[in-house]
DNA sequence: GTGAAAGCGCTAACAA
DNA sequence: TTGTTAGCGCTTTCAC
């Protein structure tokens, strides 16, 4: 068995309520007295039990990072840098349990002494229904990468709407005219808001988007290389290709290859996300620079704060910037 | 305050210990007395305090996977598939913590009170004082993708040795003999493994490695586009180079496509690991693919078998395989 | 500055 | 088949 607080009581000569106090540095405690506590507790090798601490304090000290889905939609560089950005927020203070909201059937056991708070990184309005459920439950929770149009909850995202209207009047003021898509997920709002951005440049320079010139990609490489594969079949080829995300920017590039073309001499392509990768394929990738680790990072420090302070923050949508990456896969149309 | 079994005891008019039995399906319960519990717990929306059975039943339902590290030499394909692995083993009957073995300073916050079971994926020996702790602790654990040495720990790898051997037997076949690496992270076990197979297969058809041509790799694309610069200072060029994974292939054909030369007409390329983008990129990598998923799923099965059956699995070393995967980077050399 | 006692929500030995 | 009681390890009143 391992070791309580009532064995330390015991050897320091104590109550338990006096080792419990010392080793939470209650102030009410001779100094000395908690000094060779302490001592004998390290002595003892002795760790806290946490289900019990959980139990009296009702406080789990888990923290849930529940994504869309983790199989199909979530690229492995987006998945990669969100942990990365919440865990090194966190630290060793709490547990970070990471999961795809589509994995429960039931969310009934999503409970707020299971998860001190969860941040959701969301991609899709199917989410709303959990969403909901934490609001109902009183779970804290900070919802990232998605609007959700719920005045009550704490949004932080990245304005993707305008990174993919610089990034199409980029490609317009390159002389394109003739632009295709490869779309994200249907029903992703990231696919939205790209589109809509898409849309408004073109909107603003008198371009069409031709319905012929639109494909459906799902956010994966395959996906990107199917889509521009039919993209491929038309007659009259686009010039420029906006890809949703980086990772079918790769797979397109790779039709493009496959079909003896070239990328930019005949076709442009743009990608979104900004991957680690994206500096690398050849030709290195025009994109639009999402902070993805910087959302995550401040969606656990606003998630940390609100469970601190027990009351949900001023819930606001804070946008964090893009950026247009300008590097070799656009030139001017011939 | 949420619903407890007490407050369905006092409803249903029994004891709250009828209750907890009728919600665990205990067979001692009438079934008749079950079913009304029952129902009164759902219309109740009641759910169980996870530390209170925590705290009795001795379990933390918490299941750990833990990486050698979250931000260095870790490539987001590799973490992706992982998870994803172990995620859709377990489900949602555990909850799943993620975490850089290299987050803690002290390992005494990880308890068999906070983890029934820990998955370590294990990528370099500093890992094994931290193993080390949980076979002294007794946490029961797996560990992959590394072996240990240690008889007392379950194992599951692949064998990287094997899989680094026949790819670089394949670059000899086809009449490659000045073969550079790049290698991957140092004191990497992944990294002694896979230049032991290269040695083997070099030394079996007398081919040299020389010194000139080993570059140090860190696993991540920058890393490989840096090794393959300093490469491509030799006054005699390579015929192939073989990069320890598939993200330094990546970065290596870049400096490839930057120098002016073409892969594999002028230097062939091959990778290892298989990531998603592997046969996207072009030309297509011709590399080995390991089991990452696989072998995430295998180790969460074990790990689960040993937390049920309350004791160590014979302990064995479980070698999973590595697959040749040929595709467009190599040529003959001319 | 310290201790006694109660209680968090649950399970389980023992009794009935 | 059900209930009584104790207890898991901890924190927190309340009293001294």
């Amino acid at each position: 068995m391992n070791v309580t607080i009532k064995d330390i009581a015991k050897k320091a000569g104590v109550s338990h309520t006096t080792v419990s106090r010392a080793l939470n540095d209650s102030p009410l405690i001779n100094p000395e007295t908690k000094e060779r506590i302490k001592e004998i507790a390290d002595q003892m090798n002795y760790t806290p039990n946490f289900s019990a601490k959980s139990l009296v304090l009702d406080r789990s000290y888990n923290l849930g990072l529940f994504f869309s889905t983790l199989d199909k939609g979530t690229s492995p560089n987006f998945f990669y840098e969100t942990v990365r950005g919440v865990n090194n927020t966190i630290k060793d203070k709490y547990n970070l349990i990471v999961r795809g909201i589509d994995d429960y059937e039931r969310y009934d056991r999503i409970t707020n002494k299971r998860f001190d708070g969860i941040i959701v990184m969301s991609q899709s309005e199917r989410d709303d229904a959990f969403i909901a459920y934490l609001l109902d439950k009183r779970i804290p929770h900070v919802v990232l990468n998605r609007h959700t149009g719920n005045a009550a909850v704490m949004n932080i995202l990245s304005d993707d709407q305008q990174g993919a209207y610089r990034l199409v009047e980029y490609l317009v003021a390159q002389g394109h005219k003739r632009i295709a898509t490869i779309e994200g997920r249907e029903g992703f709002k990231s696919t939205q808001q790209r589109m809509e951005g898409c849309l408004r440049a073109l909107g603003k320079h008198g371009v069409e988007l031709l319905p012929q010139l639109r494909e459906q990609g799902s956010y994966d490489v395959e996906s990107g290389y199917a889509a521009m594969r039919k993209l491929l079949g038309n007659r009259e080829l686009p010039t420029a290709v906006f890809c949703f995300n980086d990772d079918m920017a790769v797979g397109a590039m790779k039709a493009i290859a496959e079909r003896g073309l070239r990328v930019p001499q005949d076709i442009s392509i743009v990608g979104f996300d900004d991957n680690m990768f994206s500096g690398f394929v050849s030709p290195a990738l025009t994109t639009v620079k999402r902070p993805i680790e910087q959302i995550s990072r401040k969606g656990a420090e606003t998630l940390l704060e609100m469970i601190e302070k027990k009351e949900t923050l001023n819930p606001e949508t804070i946008y964090l910037h893009t950026e247009l990456v300008l590097r070799e896969s656009v030139d001017r149309p011939r």
